[in-house]
RNA sequence: GGGCGAUUAGCUCAGCGGGAGAGCACUGCCCUCACACGGCAGGGGUCGUUGGUUCAAUCCCAACAUCGCCUACCA
């Protein structure tokens, strides 16, 4: 490898090579027989048919943070890496793909349609593991898994059969969210509700027998054709008279009973309520307490049914709603219409207005497993970082209504239940694709077609709730006719259904794997909080009831990726940072510690292209301090070192007060701590003062020994800093810390991600040394900042005047004059408690020192005095404020004595200083005079 | 309707009982043999409003305002 670095770091053709080093040299594999302590992260699964977005990226970039600290720290750490098949957004690419050949998965049938989803799998699902691999996630891929690969199928299977045992998976009619355009069933979390200005419209039913009507209000004047009550509340005294009486529905013309129920708002609209046990999720429960009909009148594609009268069967619902609505306000019956905000459920993949309806579903029992895993976290046993998620969590945990897990797509997991169709022949209804009214099975038996002929031609079918299912991992016989002629469920399941179990599941469960007993319960589980309840939730049910232990220990929950105006990224606003965009241009180790250094707990990160390009600059400080060090080290460096020089003792203190805090912060998940502490102490301290004090020593050819002790700890303190930044900046960390010469533990090793995890080493952070550099620090500011402020050209040479008490730090100054002359650019420097103010001088008082530099000929002197008033003016304000605060008898009374004595203390300075100012004003202006 | 969070320099955000900070942007000087994707220096904030607790409040408490998010059988 050439020694020879370009001026600017070029992250392309780095990033690419080191990838595949590592890869190739199996860097990122955990072995689950090693004896070393486990660390191990599972991932939220992408969905296969993603590409990485920008919270793809912040959340892989903190877990793989997480895994290569482990990692170098030396734990056997596993990144469980794979993906999930997302059931309806995979079928739905692959039906799009369908439709534009001009056909779809009906004409195709079930079969081929799920082979073509595996193809389509094969060529396109490995579009984001590609992605995460240029983000440098450091995942165990040999491990990679698919929530449909065999062993996974097989635990789902597994999880089925023992919950349907136990009784907590049933198989129910019940009001769900339906998607028309995608056919399924929806859980309550797949709806996305959107606020939206509807129109509430008042309609009068007529009192049956009476001039009166009863006006209901409703937002959904279409779902009326299949009302079978209207609800008043029982302390609703307006209508305590027609409690019990009968009212005419308009349109329909049939008759509905007026009925009292506690869940009506006597405050809303007009404080009577439509009842469509069919179409509503409150209704459906009010008509279950009061034993009411189910009129259906939309179908599953939205659209009016046959119970809903000729004039409006076929119509889709929206249409049907403007029809209703104008036939109301033609007879008379519209009051009035009046504009109405609320909240609209939305199909979660597809966006189209869900419609309840009541099917026949599978679900989950949930309380009992919700119950548990509230414990497990009340009881410590998992915890939430930031701990506010909690609450979160409990509020939903607490109020959680059984999970629908069927959905009637193809692709995903079908369920493990069969039927036995000689017994229940006539009670099964098979749609097959040229036939789409259904027929019984029995009656397709009778005409002569085998049961093969009917299982090769089904589309669809749908089993009534009294068929008795037989669940079972595999086809079994009747246990009741010992036939075989059985039928699988149609419905999948629910893709969270299997994500719930990825903890476990990709650790080899059923199956007692030496991978489960090593790494599970893995250690942290890194996400967003719009998947708490999705997943988070869920896998700590399953992960209780399965493996008898929470499958996570901490879950740490990020923020949300905006952009820079705070609105959220989507395609449609055109606002998307690409990731990738990002990583071609900058790099992807300025786009990883961009998102580091802004996750701050609890706030969304408002992410803006500038942040990034900012430390794709912090690449090419760290890119250029180590072409510095690589061309004044030339194998100069020693293993044993003594007589290190201030600045070494500074850095090295420095350095190891950073490694201590860097390793607090990431302990507590404070990425954005740990990314700016490291910035600061890089650029900062060791390029801004550790590299310009080396300089001087470096560049001086009679004292190898001094020479070889400063290379010696640059070096160190580099090559130390790397391995602390690898976490963040895996790419440049390595390409850097190949090329570096290595010392002690590191020595010989192959990689920076072997190399261990830096520690702090106490007995190196000096405070004397620190506040000795800050003195030095000090003089050297405020001579450039005279330099600045008196416009002395950096051409022009100034001599340093440094007035210092003997005994107090004169000798300190005395003894590293020439880092003083150095990095102030000065040409002489005189230090003593007897030096005496030149008449024509710049000034400015130190704590400890005066600082005089002599302008006689030098500049033009006029800037002085302003400079010395503004100077003034600053410490006036300073010491009326202390004052204030000293004169206060109970400060001085109350306060500790250490802040009283601290305030005091500055009292004294800020005085001092104030009459060396103004004897040094009194001077100038005597001498303009 | 309920809950949570935010409000600090022009922008994005740390800090959260005793000296107002960072990054970017801005101003001046400088292409000084690591870096102009740079160096040095500098300007800029009554820490949302009003009360309260305290010797002391940007920080704790209460109310209000504005914004954002989550949640709900808002018919």
């Amino acid at each position: 490898m050439s020694q020879e670095l370009n001026k600017t770091y070029e992250p392309k053709d780095v990033e690419n090579r080191w990838y595949a080093f590592w890869e190739e040299k199996g860097l990122f594999h955990a072995d689950e027989n090693s004896d070393k302590k486990p660390y191990a992260i599972v991932i939220p699964p992408p969905n296969i048919t993603g590409s990485l977005h920008m919270g793809h990226a912040l959340n892989n970039t903190l877990q793989d943070i997480l895994i290569r600290w482990k990692r170098m720290a030396g734990y056997n750490s596993l990144w469980m890496p794979g993906t999930d098949h997302a059931g309806i957004a995979t079928q739905n690419v692959v039906e799009k793909q369908l439709s534009k050949e001009g056909t779809d998965r009906h004409a195709i049938g079930r079969g081929k349609f799920i082979e073509r989803v595996w193809k389509w799998r094969e060529e396109s699902g490995g579009t984001i593991i590609r992605q995460l691999k240029r983000l440098g996630s450091s995942c165990d891929w040999d491990r990679e898994r698919f929530t449909m690969d065999e062993g996974l199928s097989e635990a789902v299977k597994e999880v089925f059969v023992r919950l349907y045992n136990e009784g907590l998976i049933y198989r129910d009619n019940y009001i769900i969210n339906w998607c028309p355009r995608c056919h399924t069933a929806l859980s309550d979390l797949e709806v996305d509700y959107i606020d939206t200005t509807g129109t509430l419209y008042h309609i009068r039913y007529p009192i049956i027998g009476s001039k009166d009507a009863v006006i209901v209000a409703t937002t959904r004047p279409e779902t009326m054709l299949g009302d079978t009550a209207v609800a008043t509340n029982p302390d609703d005294k307006r209508y305590k008279n027609v409690k019990g009486k009968k009212l005419l529905l308009p349109i329909a013309n049939r008759e509905i009973p007026v009925i009292e129920d506690a869940v009506v708002d006597i405050e809303f609209g007009t404080g009577a309520v439509k009842v469509t046990p069919a179409h509503d999720p409150a209704d459906f429960e009010i008509g279950k307490r009061h034993n009411l009909l189910q009129i259906v009148v939309i179908d599953d594609s939205g659209c009016m049914t046959q119970e809903s009268g000729d004039k409006y069967k076929g119509m889709r619902r929206e249409e049907s709603r403007k029809e209703i609505v104008k036939q109301l306000e033609e007879e008379g019956y519209l009051v009035k219409k009046e504009p109405h905000q609320h909240a609209v459920g939305h199909c979660y993949r597809c966006r189209t207005i869900v419609e309840p309806l009541v099917k026949l579903q599978w679900f989950v029992k949930i309380k009992p497993l919700a119950e548990e895993a509230i414990k497990a976290v009340e009881g410590g046993k998992i915890r939430f970082i930031p701990k506010g998620w909690e609450n979160t969590y409990f509020e939903w945990m607490r109020n959680i209504k059984d999970w629908c897990i069927s959905r009637q797509i193809w692709w995903g997991h079908q369920i493990p239940a069969w039927y036995c169709c000689d017994c229940f022949g006539d009670m099964i209804t098979i749609f097959s694709h040229d036939k789409p009214s259904g027929t019984s099975y029995a009656t397709l038996r009778k005409g002569g077609k085998t049961h093969e002929d009917i299982l090769s031609s089904v589309d669809r079918c749908v089993i009534d709730k009294s068929v008795e299912p037989i669940v079972s991992k595999g086809k079994t016989r009747c246990p009741k006719c010992n036939g075989s002629n059985m039928i699988q469920d149609p419905d999948v399941l629910d893709t969270w259904f299997s994500s719930a179990l990825w903890p476990f599941s990709t650790l080899g469960w059923p199956q007692k794997t030496k991978e489960l007993s090593t790494f599970y319960p893995t250690d942290a589980l890194v996400t967003g909080f719009d998947i708490i309840f999705f997943w988070v939730a869920r896998m700590i049910m399953m992960g209780l009831k399965f493996m008898n232990d929470v499958p996570f220990k901490d879950v740490y929950i990020h923020a949300l990726v905006r952009d820079a105006e705070g609105q959220k990224m989507s395609k449609s606003k055109g606002n998307v940072i690409d990731p990738l965009i990002m990583i071609d241009k900058y790099g992807a180790d300025a786009l990883r510690f961009t998102l580091s250094a802004m996750a701050s707990p609890g706030r969304d990160i408002k992410l803006s292209e500038d942040r990034i390009e900012g430390y794709r600059n912090f690449c090419n400080k760290i890119w250029n301090a180590s072409r510095f060090a690589l061309m004044n080290v030339k194998g100069d460096i020693k293993k044993d070192i003594k007589g290190y020089n201030i600045f070494d003792r500074w850095i090295l203190s420095r350095l190891n007060r950073l490694t201590r805090e860097i390793t607090a912060s990431l302990q507590e998940y404070r990425f954005d701590e740990a990314a700016n502490a490291i910035y600061q102490f890089i650029w900062h301290e060791f390029c801004d003062w550790y590299l310009e004090a080396a300089k001087p020593v470096i560049y001086k050819k009679d004292d190898a020994d001094k020479r070889n002790i400063t290379q010696t700890v640059m070096i160190h303190s580099l090559e130390t800093s790397l391995r602390l930044l690898h976490p963040f900046m895996p790419f440049i960390t390595e390409e850097i810390w190949q090329r570096l010469p290595k010392l002690g533990a590191v020595s010989g090793m192959e990689s920076i991600m072997l190399a261990p995890y830096p520690a702090a080493d106490e007995s190196l952070i000096d405070d004397v040394i620190e506040e000795e550099v800050r003195l030095l620090q000090d003089v050297i500011s405020c001579v450039r900042n005279i330099r600045g402020e008196m416009n002395i050209p950096p051409s022009v040479e100034i001599d340093i005047l440094l007035k210092a008490e003997e005994g107090k730090r004169a000798d300190l100054y005395r003894q590293h004059s020439e880092y003083i002359k150095f990095l102030a650019k000065a040409k002489g420097i005189k230090i003593g408690s007897d030096i005496v103010k030149p008449h024509i001088a710049a000034t400015a008082v130190l704590k400890d020192a005066e600082v005089y530099i002599p302008l006689e000929g030098v500049v033009n002197f006029d800037g002085e005095l302003p400079r010395l008033q503004k100077e003034l003016e600053k410490i006036k304000k300073e010491i009326e404020f202390i004052n204030k605060k000293l004169a206060n008898q109970d400060f001085i009374n109350k306060a500790p004595k250490d802040v009283v004595e601290k305030e005091k203390e500055k009292y004294r300075e800020l005085t001092e200083k104030l009459n060396k100012i103004e004897e040094g004003i009194k001077k100038l202006e005597a001498l303009r005079i």
